[in-house]
RNA sequence: GUGAGUGUAGCUCAGUCGGUAGAGCACCAGGUUGUGGCCCUGGUGGUCGUGGGUUCAAGUCCCAUCACUCACCCCA
Protein backbone atom coordinates (compact mmCIF):
# COMPACT_ATOMS: atom_id res chain seq x y z
CA UNK A 1 0.00 0.00 0.00
CA UNK A 2 1.87 3.45 -1.00
CA UNK A 3 -1.04 5.68 -0.36
CA UNK A 4 -4.29 7.19 -1.66
CA UNK A 5 -3.80 6.29 -5.33
CA UNK A 6 -3.58 2.52 -4.59
CA UNK A 7 -6.82 2.76 -2.66
CA UNK A 8 -8.67 0.01 -3.66
CA UNK A 9 -12.58 -0.35 -4.02
CA UNK A 10 -14.59 -1.16 -1.54
CA UNK A 11 -17.58 -2.27 -3.98
CA UNK A 12 -18.26 -5.67 -3.82
CA UNK A 13 -17.08 -7.96 -6.77
CA UNK A 14 -19.06 -7.45 -9.56
CA UNK A 15 -23.02 -9.60 -9.48
CA UNK A 16 -22.34 -9.87 -5.02
CA UNK A 17 -23.85 -8.19 -2.67
CA UNK A 18 -23.49 -6.93 1.37
CA UNK A 19 -26.29 -7.40 3.16
CA UNK A 20 -26.87 -4.68 5.81
CA UNK A 21 -28.06 -5.53 9.21
CA UNK A 22 -31.83 -3.91 8.31
CA UNK A 23 -31.87 -6.32 5.41
CA UNK A 24 -30.23 -9.25 6.59
CA UNK A 25 -33.07 -9.03 9.82
CA UNK A 26 -36.18 -9.37 7.54
CA UNK A 27 -34.54 -11.72 5.09
CA UNK A 28 -33.50 -14.13 8.13
CA UNK A 29 -37.65 -13.88 9.02
CA UNK A 30 -38.50 -15.16 5.80
CA UNK A 31 -36.10 -18.05 6.26
CA UNK A 32 -37.30 -19.28 9.59
CA UNK A 33 -40.79 -19.17 7.88
CA UNK A 34 -39.82 -21.42 4.99
CA UNK A 35 -37.67 -24.23 7.44
CA UNK A 36 -40.54 -24.30 9.68
CA UNK A 37 -43.37 -24.89 6.92
CA UNK A 38 -41.00 -27.29 5.17
CA UNK A 39 -40.27 -29.30 8.35
CA UNK A 40 -43.61 -29.68 9.11
CA UNK A 41 -44.51 -31.55 5.60
CA UNK A 42 -41.59 -33.81 7.04
CA UNK A 43 -38.67 -32.59 4.49
CA UNK A 44 -35.24 -32.79 6.21
CA UNK A 45 -32.12 -30.43 5.60
CA UNK A 46 -29.65 -31.25 3.00
CA UNK A 47 -26.03 -29.03 3.43
CA UNK A 48 -23.70 -29.70 0.82
CA UNK A 49 -20.33 -27.92 -0.32
CA UNK A 50 -20.17 -24.73 -2.31
CA UNK A 51 -18.07 -26.67 -4.62
CA UNK A 52 -18.73 -29.53 -5.85
CA UNK A 53 -15.57 -31.60 -8.46
CA UNK A 54 -15.38 -29.83 -11.98
CA UNK A 55 -16.80 -32.95 -13.54
CA UNK A 56 -20.17 -33.36 -11.50
CA UNK A 57 -20.93 -29.97 -12.30
CA UNK A 58 -20.41 -30.25 -17.02
CA UNK A 59 -23.12 -31.51 -19.26
CA UNK A 60 -25.90 -31.34 -16.77
CA UNK A 61 -27.17 -27.87 -18.04
CA UNK A 62 -27.01 -27.22 -21.65
CA UNK A 63 -24.10 -25.24 -23.51
CA UNK A 64 -25.48 -21.87 -23.05
CA UNK A 65 -25.71 -22.02 -19.22
CA UNK A 66 -22.46 -24.07 -18.91
CA UNK A 67 -20.82 -21.10 -19.91
CA UNK A 68 -22.05 -19.84 -16.30
CA UNK A 69 -20.13 -21.86 -13.76
CA UNK A 70 -17.61 -20.50 -11.92
CA UNK A 71 -14.72 -22.81 -12.57
CA UNK A 72 -11.94 -23.22 -10.12
CA UNK A 73 -8.43 -24.17 -11.45
CA UNK A 74 -6.20 -26.39 -10.43
CA UNK A 75 -3.82 -25.30 -8.34
CA UNK A 76 0.29 -24.88 -8.16
CA UNK A 77 2.48 -27.73 -9.06
CA UNK A 78 -1.47 -29.80 -10.12
CA UNK A 79 -1.40 -26.50 -12.50
CA UNK A 80 1.77 -26.50 -14.13
CA UNK A 81 1.14 -30.73 -14.85
CA UNK A 82 -2.19 -29.95 -16.17
CA UNK A 83 -0.35 -27.24 -18.50
CA UNK A 84 2.05 -29.97 -19.49
CA UNK A 85 -0.25 -32.66 -19.62
CA UNK A 86 -2.73 -30.59 -22.28
CA UNK A 87 0.41 -31.33 -25.28
CA UNK A 88 -2.01 -29.92 -27.90
CA UNK A 89 -0.46 -26.39 -28.86
CA UNK A 90 0.83 -25.89 -25.98
CA UNK A 91 5.08 -26.18 -25.16
CA UNK A 92 6.11 -25.61 -21.55
CA UNK A 93 10.36 -25.24 -21.11
CA UNK A 94 10.71 -25.39 -17.30
CA UNK A 95 14.57 -24.35 -17.54
CA UNK A 96 13.85 -21.50 -19.02
CA UNK A 97 10.64 -20.57 -17.15
CA UNK A 98 8.77 -20.41 -20.65
CA UNK A 99 5.35 -21.13 -22.22
CA UNK A 100 4.04 -21.13 -26.15
CA UNK A 101 0.77 -21.52 -26.56
CA UNK A 102 -1.53 -20.74 -29.79
CA UNK A 103 -4.09 -18.36 -29.32
CA UNK A 104 -6.83 -20.96 -30.10
CA UNK A 105 -5.94 -23.75 -27.84
CA UNK A 106 -5.48 -21.18 -24.89
CA UNK A 107 -9.61 -20.86 -24.49
CA UNK A 108 -10.02 -24.73 -24.56
CA UNK A 109 -7.43 -25.47 -22.57
CA UNK A 110 -8.53 -22.94 -19.97
CA UNK A 111 -11.84 -23.83 -20.02
CA UNK A 112 -11.10 -27.58 -19.93
CA UNK A 113 -7.48 -28.99 -18.79
CA UNK A 114 -7.05 -26.29 -15.90
CA UNK A 115 -10.26 -26.66 -13.67
CA UNK A 116 -10.79 -29.18 -11.07
CA UNK A 117 -13.38 -27.45 -9.34
CA UNK A 118 -16.47 -25.61 -9.64
CA UNK A 119 -19.41 -23.39 -7.31
CA UNK A 120 -22.43 -24.89 -7.59
CA UNK A 121 -24.75 -23.95 -10.03
CA UNK A 122 -27.83 -24.90 -8.91
CA UNK A 123 -28.84 -27.63 -5.65
CA UNK A 124 -30.12 -30.16 -7.84
CA UNK A 125 -27.51 -31.62 -9.20
CA UNK A 126 -25.85 -31.98 -5.66
CA UNK A 127 -28.88 -33.90 -4.53
CA UNK A 128 -28.27 -36.69 -7.35
CA UNK A 129 -24.76 -36.80 -6.38
CA UNK A 130 -25.92 -37.31 -2.81
CA UNK A 131 -28.60 -40.16 -4.03
CA UNK A 132 -26.04 -41.33 -5.50
CA UNK A 133 -23.86 -41.57 -2.88
CA UNK A 134 -25.62 -42.81 0.05
CA UNK A 135 -28.33 -44.59 -1.82
CA UNK A 136 -28.43 -47.21 0.83
CA UNK A 137 -28.53 -45.10 3.60
CA UNK A 138 -31.63 -42.64 2.34
CA UNK A 139 -34.60 -44.12 2.55
CA UNK A 140 -36.86 -43.36 -0.19
CA UNK A 141 -38.86 -41.13 -0.88
CA UNK A 142 -36.34 -39.03 0.24
CA UNK A 143 -37.73 -35.23 1.05
CA UNK A 144 -35.24 -32.85 1.49
CA UNK A 145 -35.04 -29.13 1.14
CA UNK A 146 -31.87 -26.94 1.29
CA UNK A 147 -31.63 -22.99 1.05
CA UNK A 148 -28.16 -21.57 0.05
CA UNK A 149 -26.10 -19.50 -2.10
CA UNK A 150 -25.44 -20.98 -5.38
CA UNK A 151 -23.25 -19.16 -8.26
CA UNK A 152 -23.61 -18.67 -11.93
CA UNK A 153 -21.14 -16.31 -13.68
CA UNK A 154 -24.30 -14.40 -15.64
CA UNK A 155 -24.36 -10.60 -16.87
CA UNK A 156 -25.61 -9.30 -14.13
CA UNK A 157 -29.06 -7.18 -14.24
CA UNK A 158 -32.03 -5.96 -12.41
CA UNK A 159 -33.07 -9.20 -9.97
CA UNK A 160 -30.51 -11.06 -11.26
CA UNK A 161 -27.00 -11.91 -9.49
CA UNK A 162 -23.78 -14.09 -9.79
CA UNK A 163 -24.78 -15.14 -6.41
CA UNK A 164 -28.05 -15.45 -4.93
CA UNK A 165 -29.89 -17.56 -2.23
CA UNK A 166 -32.13 -20.80 -3.67
CA UNK A 167 -34.46 -22.48 -1.33
CA UNK A 168 -35.09 -25.71 -2.87
CA UNK A 169 -37.33 -28.99 -2.22
CA UNK A 170 -37.75 -31.89 -3.45
CA UNK A 171 -39.34 -35.59 -2.81
CA UNK A 172 -36.95 -38.37 -4.64
CA UNK A 173 -38.03 -41.75 -5.54
CA UNK A 174 -41.81 -41.45 -5.98
CA UNK A 175 -43.44 -41.47 -8.87
CA UNK A 176 -46.74 -41.12 -7.07
CA UNK A 177 -48.91 -37.95 -8.45
CA UNK A 178 -49.24 -37.39 -4.41
CA UNK A 179 -45.71 -36.21 -4.58
CA UNK A 180 -46.57 -33.50 -7.19
CA UNK A 181 -49.62 -32.56 -5.32
CA UNK A 182 -47.69 -32.33 -1.80
CA UNK A 183 -45.06 -29.96 -3.38
CA UNK A 184 -47.74 -27.38 -5.13
CA UNK A 185 -49.85 -27.32 -2.10
CA UNK A 186 -46.60 -26.99 0.03
CA UNK A 187 -45.98 -23.75 -2.33
CA UNK A 188 -49.59 -22.53 -1.99
CA UNK A 189 -49.23 -22.32 1.54
CA UNK A 190 -45.70 -21.01 1.38
CA UNK A 191 -46.86 -17.67 0.17
CA UNK A 192 -49.81 -17.74 2.03
CA UNK A 193 -48.32 -18.15 4.73
CA UNK A 194 -45.98 -15.03 3.86
CA UNK A 195 -48.64 -13.38 3.75
CA UNK A 196 -48.03 -12.48 0.05
CA UNK A 197 -51.13 -11.33 -1.38
CA UNK A 198 -52.63 -11.53 -5.32
CA UNK A 199 -50.80 -14.29 -6.30
CA UNK A 200 -51.80 -17.30 -8.18
CA UNK A 201 -50.70 -21.27 -8.70
CA UNK A 202 -50.48 -22.46 -12.63
CA UNK A 203 -50.17 -25.77 -13.49
CA UNK A 204 -49.64 -27.55 -16.58
CA UNK A 205 -47.88 -30.93 -17.73
CA UNK A 206 -45.20 -31.42 -19.89
CA UNK A 207 -46.26 -34.47 -21.70
CA UNK A 208 -49.30 -32.35 -22.70
CA UNK A 209 -46.63 -29.39 -24.52
CA UNK A 210 -45.17 -32.38 -25.96
CA UNK A 211 -48.32 -33.74 -27.70
CA UNK A 212 -49.35 -30.02 -28.04
CA UNK A 213 -46.40 -29.69 -30.34
CA UNK A 214 -47.54 -32.61 -32.49
CA UNK A 215 -50.92 -31.38 -32.42
CA UNK A 216 -49.63 -27.87 -34.16
CA UNK A 217 -48.22 -29.98 -36.68
CA UNK A 218 -44.60 -29.84 -35.08
CA UNK A 219 -42.26 -32.65 -35.42
CA UNK A 220 -41.26 -34.17 -31.79
CA UNK A 221 -38.02 -33.56 -31.50
CA UNK A 222 -38.67 -29.56 -32.02
CA UNK A 223 -40.69 -29.73 -28.84
CA UNK A 224 -38.22 -27.35 -26.56
CA UNK A 225 -38.34 -25.04 -29.37
CA UNK A 226 -42.25 -24.88 -28.84
CA UNK A 227 -42.02 -24.40 -25.39
CA UNK A 228 -39.04 -21.82 -25.37
CA UNK A 229 -41.29 -20.01 -27.61
CA UNK A 230 -44.25 -20.21 -25.46
CA UNK A 231 -42.93 -19.81 -22.44
CA UNK A 232 -41.92 -16.35 -23.68
CA UNK A 233 -46.14 -15.21 -24.29
CA UNK A 234 -46.26 -13.04 -21.33
CA UNK A 235 -43.44 -11.08 -22.21
CA UNK A 236 -44.17 -10.94 -26.09
CA UNK A 237 -47.94 -11.53 -26.43
CA UNK A 238 -49.62 -14.18 -28.69
CA UNK A 239 -47.87 -12.69 -32.01
CA UNK A 240 -44.73 -12.14 -30.42
CA UNK A 241 -44.86 -15.68 -29.47
CA UNK A 242 -46.11 -16.15 -33.40
CA UNK A 243 -43.27 -14.61 -34.77
CA UNK A 244 -40.68 -16.34 -32.49
CA UNK A 245 -42.38 -19.82 -33.75
CA UNK A 246 -42.01 -18.90 -37.52
CA UNK A 247 -38.29 -17.73 -36.39
CA UNK A 248 -37.20 -20.94 -35.06
CA UNK A 249 -38.98 -22.86 -38.56
CA UNK A 250 -42.08 -23.94 -36.34
CA UNK A 251 -46.02 -24.73 -37.80
CA UNK A 252 -48.18 -21.54 -36.61
CA UNK A 253 -51.01 -22.27 -38.94
CA UNK A 254 -52.56 -24.29 -35.72
CA UNK A 255 -51.76 -21.67 -33.46
CA UNK A 256 -54.83 -20.35 -33.56
CA UNK A 257 -57.02 -23.57 -32.32
CA UNK A 258 -54.58 -23.83 -29.49
CA UNK A 259 -55.05 -19.91 -28.29
CA UNK A 260 -58.68 -20.85 -28.27
CA UNK A 261 -58.12 -23.75 -25.82
CA UNK A 262 -55.49 -21.65 -23.62
CA UNK A 263 -58.05 -18.66 -22.97
CA UNK A 264 -60.27 -21.14 -21.30
CA UNK A 265 -57.81 -21.38 -18.74
CA UNK A 266 -58.84 -21.85 -14.97
CA UNK A 267 -58.97 -22.23 -11.58
CA UNK A 268 -59.43 -26.15 -10.56
CA UNK A 269 -62.45 -25.60 -8.46
CA UNK A 270 -64.62 -23.97 -11.38
CA UNK A 271 -65.01 -28.42 -11.90
CA UNK A 272 -67.70 -27.89 -15.22
CA UNK A 273 -65.42 -25.48 -17.04
CA UNK A 274 -62.14 -27.38 -16.15
CA UNK A 275 -63.68 -31.27 -16.88
CA UNK A 276 -65.24 -29.13 -20.28
CA UNK A 277 -61.16 -28.00 -21.17
CA UNK A 278 -59.71 -31.11 -20.41
CA UNK A 279 -62.02 -32.45 -22.47
CA UNK A 280 -61.65 -30.70 -26.00
CA UNK A 281 -57.73 -30.64 -25.28
CA UNK A 282 -58.13 -34.47 -25.51
CA UNK A 283 -59.88 -33.94 -28.47
CA UNK A 284 -57.29 -31.11 -30.49
CA UNK A 285 -54.01 -33.52 -29.42
CA UNK A 286 -55.85 -36.82 -30.31
CA UNK A 287 -52.96 -37.57 -32.29
CA UNK A 288 -50.11 -37.05 -30.05
CA UNK A 289 -47.83 -39.17 -28.29
CA UNK A 290 -48.86 -39.74 -24.92
CA UNK A 291 -50.98 -36.39 -24.14
CA UNK A 292 -54.03 -38.53 -23.18
CA UNK A 293 -52.41 -39.99 -20.69
CA UNK A 294 -50.98 -36.63 -19.77
CA UNK A 295 -54.38 -35.32 -19.71
CA UNK A 296 -55.36 -38.13 -17.04
CA UNK A 297 -52.27 -37.14 -15.21
CA UNK A 298 -53.85 -33.74 -14.68
CA UNK A 299 -57.12 -34.87 -13.96
CA UNK A 300 -55.69 -36.95 -11.20
CA UNK A 301 -53.37 -34.60 -9.94
CA UNK A 302 -56.02 -31.78 -9.67
CA UNK A 303 -58.49 -34.01 -7.85
CA UNK A 304 -55.73 -34.64 -4.85
CA UNK A 305 -55.08 -31.04 -4.78
CA UNK A 306 -58.94 -30.45 -3.48
CA UNK A 307 -58.53 -33.23 -1.57
CA UNK A 308 -55.41 -31.27 0.59
CA UNK A 309 -57.68 -28.62 0.98
CA UNK A 310 -56.75 -26.48 -1.96
CA UNK A 311 -57.90 -22.73 -1.58
CA UNK A 312 -60.49 -21.22 -4.51
CA UNK A 313 -59.74 -19.43 -6.92
CA UNK A 314 -55.70 -19.67 -6.23
CA UNK A 315 -54.51 -23.03 -8.66
CA UNK A 316 -55.19 -22.58 -12.18
CA UNK A 317 -54.92 -24.85 -15.41
CA UNK A 318 -52.58 -22.59 -17.92
CA UNK A 319 -52.39 -24.97 -20.87
CA UNK A 320 -49.76 -22.03 -22.12
CA UNK A 321 -47.62 -22.48 -18.88
CA UNK A 322 -44.39 -24.10 -20.41
CA UNK A 323 -41.57 -23.36 -17.93
CA UNK A 324 -38.25 -22.37 -19.22
CA UNK A 325 -35.99 -25.37 -18.20
CA UNK A 326 -35.91 -28.37 -20.48
CA UNK A 327 -35.39 -31.30 -17.84
CA UNK A 328 -38.90 -31.19 -16.91
CA UNK A 329 -41.18 -34.22 -17.46
CA UNK A 330 -44.28 -34.27 -15.99
CA UNK A 331 -46.80 -31.83 -13.99
CA UNK A 332 -45.46 -28.53 -13.96
CA UNK A 333 -46.41 -25.39 -11.71
CA UNK A 334 -45.11 -21.35 -11.67
CA UNK A 335 -46.33 -19.17 -9.32
CA UNK A 336 -46.95 -15.37 -10.46
CA UNK A 337 -48.54 -12.28 -9.08
CA UNK A 338 -51.69 -12.10 -10.32
CA UNK A 339 -51.44 -8.87 -11.89
CA UNK A 340 -48.10 -10.50 -13.47
CA UNK A 341 -45.74 -7.34 -13.22
CA UNK A 342 -43.54 -8.79 -10.69
CA UNK A 343 -42.83 -12.45 -12.93
CA UNK A 344 -42.19 -15.35 -11.43
CA UNK A 345 -41.97 -16.22 -8.19
CA UNK A 346 -41.28 -19.39 -8.18
CA UNK A 347 -42.15 -22.72 -9.68
CA UNK A 348 -41.44 -26.29 -9.94
CA UNK A 349 -42.55 -29.65 -11.46
CA UNK A 350 -41.48 -33.14 -11.99
CA UNK A 351 -37.98 -34.17 -13.06
CA UNK A 352 -38.01 -37.58 -13.74
CA UNK A 353 -34.50 -38.30 -15.13
CA UNK A 354 -32.33 -35.66 -13.51
CA UNK A 355 -31.60 -37.33 -10.40
CA UNK A 356 -30.74 -40.50 -11.66
CA UNK A 357 -27.74 -39.32 -13.75
CA UNK A 358 -25.12 -40.59 -11.38
CA UNK A 359 -26.77 -43.59 -10.57
CA UNK A 360 -27.06 -45.62 -13.78
CA UNK A 361 -30.53 -45.71 -13.44
CA UNK A 362 -33.57 -43.46 -13.36
CA UNK A 363 -34.97 -41.87 -10.35
CA UNK A 364 -38.58 -39.86 -10.07
CA UNK A 365 -38.63 -36.93 -8.37
CA UNK A 366 -40.18 -33.93 -7.93
CA UNK A 367 -39.78 -30.49 -6.15
CA UNK A 368 -39.65 -26.58 -6.27
CA UNK A 369 -37.87 -23.73 -5.59
CA UNK A 370 -38.31 -20.49 -3.91
CA UNK A 371 -36.53 -17.37 -5.09
CA UNK A 372 -35.81 -15.79 -1.87
CA UNK A 373 -34.62 -12.56 -3.17
CA UNK A 374 -37.76 -12.11 -5.22
CA UNK A 375 -40.30 -12.80 -2.14
CA UNK A 376 -38.45 -10.64 0.34
CA UNK A 377 -38.51 -7.69 -2.37
CA UNK A 378 -42.18 -8.26 -3.22
CA UNK A 379 -43.11 -8.38 0.90
CA UNK A 380 -41.19 -5.22 1.08
CA UNK A 381 -43.02 -3.87 -1.69
CA UNK A 382 -46.50 -4.81 -0.50
CA UNK A 383 -45.50 -3.69 3.13
CA UNK A 384 -46.03 -7.26 4.43
CA UNK A 385 -42.11 -6.99 5.72
CA UNK A 386 -40.44 -3.99 6.29
CA UNK A 387 -36.30 -3.39 7.04
CA UNK A 388 -35.56 -3.69 10.75
CA UNK A 389 -32.66 -1.54 12.02
CA UNK A 390 -32.55 -3.60 15.24
CA UNK A 391 -32.74 -6.62 17.55
CA UNK A 392 -33.24 -4.34 20.75
CA UNK A 393 -36.18 -3.61 22.83
CA UNK A 394 -34.39 -1.20 25.15
CA UNK A 395 -31.82 1.11 25.29
CA UNK A 396 -31.06 2.30 28.98
CA UNK A 397 -30.21 5.84 29.18
CA UNK A 398 -27.70 7.10 32.08
CA UNK A 399 -27.87 10.08 32.82
CA UNK A 400 -25.21 10.56 35.77
CA UNK A 401 -22.63 8.13 34.11
CA UNK A 402 -21.07 7.65 37.63
CA UNK A 403 -20.32 4.56 39.61
CA UNK A 404 -23.18 4.46 41.38
CA UNK A 405 -25.98 4.46 38.34
CA UNK A 406 -23.81 2.17 36.43
CA UNK A 407 -23.80 -0.71 39.04
CA UNK A 408 -27.92 0.12 38.87
CA UNK A 409 -27.99 0.09 35.15
CA UNK A 410 -25.99 -2.91 35.27
CA UNK A 411 -28.42 -5.24 37.74
CA UNK A 412 -31.85 -3.68 35.11
CA UNK A 413 -29.45 -4.90 32.22
CA UNK A 414 -29.08 -8.39 33.75
CA UNK A 415 -31.91 -9.05 34.78
CA UNK A 416 -34.33 -7.87 31.46
CA UNK A 417 -31.77 -9.89 29.81
CA UNK A 418 -32.58 -13.15 31.54
CA UNK A 419 -36.71 -12.19 31.27
CA UNK A 420 -35.87 -12.29 27.36
CA UNK A 421 -35.90 -8.23 26.78
CA UNK A 422 -33.20 -7.47 25.01
CA UNK A 423 -31.46 -4.13 25.76
CA UNK A 424 -28.48 -1.94 25.70
CA UNK A 425 -26.68 0.66 27.85
CA UNK A 426 -26.46 3.67 25.56
CA UNK A 427 -22.95 4.83 24.48
CA UNK A 428 -23.62 8.34 25.55
CA UNK A 429 -23.59 7.66 29.68
CA UNK A 430 -23.81 10.73 31.12
CA UNK A 431 -25.04 12.92 28.06
CA UNK A 432 -27.92 14.87 27.94
CA UNK A 433 -31.38 13.09 27.68
CA UNK A 434 -31.97 14.09 24.22
CA UNK A 435 -29.34 13.72 22.64
CA UNK A 436 -29.15 10.14 24.40
CA UNK A 437 -33.06 9.47 23.06
CA UNK A 438 -32.44 11.03 19.79
CA UNK A 439 -29.66 8.19 19.07
CA UNK A 440 -32.04 5.61 20.60
CA UNK A 441 -34.71 6.50 18.38
CA UNK A 442 -33.14 7.09 15.01
CA UNK A 443 -32.44 3.41 16.07
CA UNK A 444 -35.88 2.52 16.34
CA UNK A 445 -35.40 1.40 19.55
CA UNK A 446 -38.91 0.84 20.76
CA UNK A 447 -38.23 1.67 24.81
CA UNK A 448 -35.44 3.48 26.70
CA UNK A 449 -35.37 3.46 30.48
CA UNK A 450 -34.24 6.73 31.96
CA UNK A 451 -31.78 6.32 34.62
CA UNK A 452 -31.11 9.59 36.81
CA UNK A 453 -30.28 10.51 40.07
CA UNK A 454 -33.85 10.41 41.23
CA UNK A 455 -33.92 6.42 40.43
CA UNK A 456 -30.55 5.64 41.46
CA UNK A 457 -31.70 7.06 44.82
CA UNK A 458 -34.46 4.58 45.39
CA UNK A 459 -32.10 1.91 44.06
CA UNK A 460 -32.11 -1.19 46.64
CA UNK A 461 -28.98 -2.75 48.09
CA UNK A 462 -28.70 -6.20 49.50
CA UNK A 463 -31.97 -7.43 48.00
CA UNK A 464 -32.30 -10.51 45.57
CA UNK A 465 -33.29 -9.93 41.97
CA UNK A 466 -37.09 -10.92 42.50
CA UNK A 467 -37.08 -7.78 45.52
CA UNK A 468 -35.85 -5.58 43.31
CA UNK A 469 -37.80 -6.38 40.37
CA UNK A 470 -40.36 -5.71 42.58
CA UNK A 471 -39.51 -2.56 44.32
CA UNK A 472 -37.30 -0.53 42.03
CA UNK A 473 -38.73 2.15 40.29
CA UNK A 474 -38.06 2.38 36.71
CA UNK A 475 -38.67 5.26 34.69
CA UNK A 476 -39.88 3.79 30.95
CA UNK A 477 -40.62 5.81 27.73
CA UNK A 478 -42.47 3.98 25.02
CA UNK A 479 -40.70 6.49 22.23
CA UNK A 480 -43.76 5.70 19.50
CA UNK A 481 -46.25 7.96 21.19
CA UNK A 482 -43.97 9.16 23.83
CA UNK A 483 -45.73 7.53 26.97
CA UNK A 484 -44.04 7.75 30.20
CA UNK A 485 -44.57 5.15 33.16
CA UNK A 486 -43.26 5.39 36.40
CA UNK A 487 -42.93 2.24 37.79
CA UNK A 488 -41.13 -0.91 39.44
CA UNK A 489 -39.32 -3.20 36.85
CA UNK A 490 -41.96 -6.27 36.75
CA UNK A 491 -44.27 -3.93 35.43
CA UNK A 492 -41.92 -2.24 33.30
CA UNK A 493 -41.02 -6.10 31.96
CA UNK A 494 -44.58 -6.85 31.28
CA UNK A 495 -45.52 -3.40 29.19
CA UNK A 496 -42.41 -4.32 27.30
CA UNK A 497 -43.14 -7.32 26.37
CA UNK A 498 -47.20 -6.48 25.87
CA UNK A 499 -46.03 -3.88 23.16
CA UNK A 500 -43.44 -5.38 21.26
C1' G B 1 -22.00 -13.23 -25.65
C1' U B 2 -24.84 -8.49 -28.20
C1' G B 3 -26.59 -3.33 -27.73
C1' A B 4 -27.43 1.37 -25.06
C1' G B 5 -26.69 4.68 -20.95
C1' U B 6 -24.21 6.69 -16.54
C1' G B 7 -19.56 7.83 -13.42
C1' U B 8 -19.01 15.04 -9.30
C1' A B 9 -19.10 14.81 -0.97
C1' G B 10 -21.05 8.78 2.96
C1' C B 11 -26.17 8.94 -0.12
C1' U B 12 -29.38 11.47 -4.11
C1' C B 13 -27.98 14.85 -7.58
C1' A B 14 -27.02 20.27 -9.81
C1' G B 15 -22.91 22.50 -12.27
C1' U B 16 -25.09 27.42 -18.24
C1' C B 17 -20.85 29.46 -23.69
C1' G B 18 -14.54 25.63 -21.34
C1' G B 19 -12.61 30.40 -16.67
C1' U B 20 -9.69 26.30 -10.31
C1' A B 21 -16.66 23.05 -7.21
C1' G B 22 -22.54 23.57 -5.07
C1' A B 23 -27.48 21.92 -2.83
C1' G B 24 -30.52 18.53 -0.08
C1' C B 25 -30.13 14.33 3.08
C1' A B 26 -26.67 12.03 6.55
C1' C B 27 -22.79 13.03 10.20
C1' C B 28 -20.53 16.37 14.30
C1' A B 29 -21.30 20.75 17.60
C1' G B 30 -24.68 24.33 19.48
C1' G B 31 -29.76 26.90 20.19
C1' U B 32 -32.40 23.21 24.75
C1' U B 33 -29.96 22.61 33.41
C1' G B 34 -33.78 15.26 33.09
C1' U B 35 -37.13 14.08 27.70
C1' G B 36 -36.55 12.26 20.94
C1' G B 37 -39.17 13.09 16.02
C1' C B 38 -40.20 19.64 13.84
C1' C B 39 -37.36 24.14 13.32
C1' C B 40 -32.81 27.41 13.33
C1' U B 41 -27.23 28.36 13.35
C1' G B 42 -22.35 26.68 12.52
C1' G B 43 -18.87 22.75 11.13
C1' U B 44 -16.39 18.18 8.97
C1' G B 45 -16.20 16.14 4.26
C1' G B 46 -14.32 16.26 -3.08
C1' U B 47 -7.09 14.36 -7.28
C1' C B 48 -15.12 15.73 -10.43
C1' G B 49 -13.87 6.91 -11.84
C1' U B 50 -8.66 6.30 -14.02
C1' G B 51 -4.94 7.47 -17.85
C1' G B 52 -3.77 10.35 -21.96
C1' G B 53 -4.92 14.40 -25.58
C1' U B 54 -6.70 19.50 -27.34
C1' U B 55 -6.34 24.49 -24.95
C1' C B 56 -3.48 30.28 -21.97
C1' A B 57 -7.29 27.49 -19.13
C1' A B 58 -10.97 21.00 -18.79
C1' G B 59 -15.94 18.54 -14.04
C1' U B 60 -17.25 20.56 -19.00
C1' C B 61 -14.45 18.98 -25.54
C1' C B 62 -11.74 14.36 -27.82
C1' C B 63 -9.53 9.28 -27.27
C1' A B 64 -8.69 5.05 -24.36
C1' U B 65 -9.66 2.24 -20.11
C1' C B 66 -12.19 0.53 -15.77
C1' A B 67 -16.62 0.28 -12.99
C1' C B 68 -21.76 0.45 -12.50
C1' U B 69 -26.90 0.48 -14.55
C1' C B 70 -30.54 -0.97 -18.17
C1' A B 71 -32.27 -4.06 -22.28
C1' C B 72 -31.49 -8.66 -25.31
C1' C B 73 -29.92 -13.87 -24.64
C1' C B 74 -30.78 -16.99 -20.57
C1' C B 75 -32.68 -17.57 -15.91
C1' A B 76 -34.20 -17.27 -9.99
Amino acid sequence: MTGKNRKITPIPARGMRDHLPEEVLPRMEVIDKLRSIFESYGFLPLETPAMERIEVLTGKYGDESEKLIFKVMKRGEELLRALEGAKDGIVIDRQTKTLEVSYQSLAQIFSQALPDLGLRYDLTVSLARVVAQYGGKIAQPFKRYQIAPVWRADRPQRGRFREFIQCDVDIVGSDSLLADAEIISLAVEVYRRLNMSAFEVLVNHRGLLKALNSACGNPADRYNDFCTAIDKLDKIGRDGVGEEMAERGLDTSNLKRFWKLAERSCYINEADDLDALLADMNGFIAAGAGGSESIEQLRELFALLRNLGAEENIIRFDPALARGLDYYTGPVFEVVGRDRSIGSLGGGGRYDELVGMFSNRSIPATGTSFGLDRIVEVLIDQNVLAPRRTTLNVEIIDLSGNDMSAAYCGRILKILRREGVSCDLGYGRGKKAGKQMKSADRRNIPFVIIVGEDEVDDALTGVDDQTFSARAGVTVRRLSDGEQRRTDLSATIRWIKESV
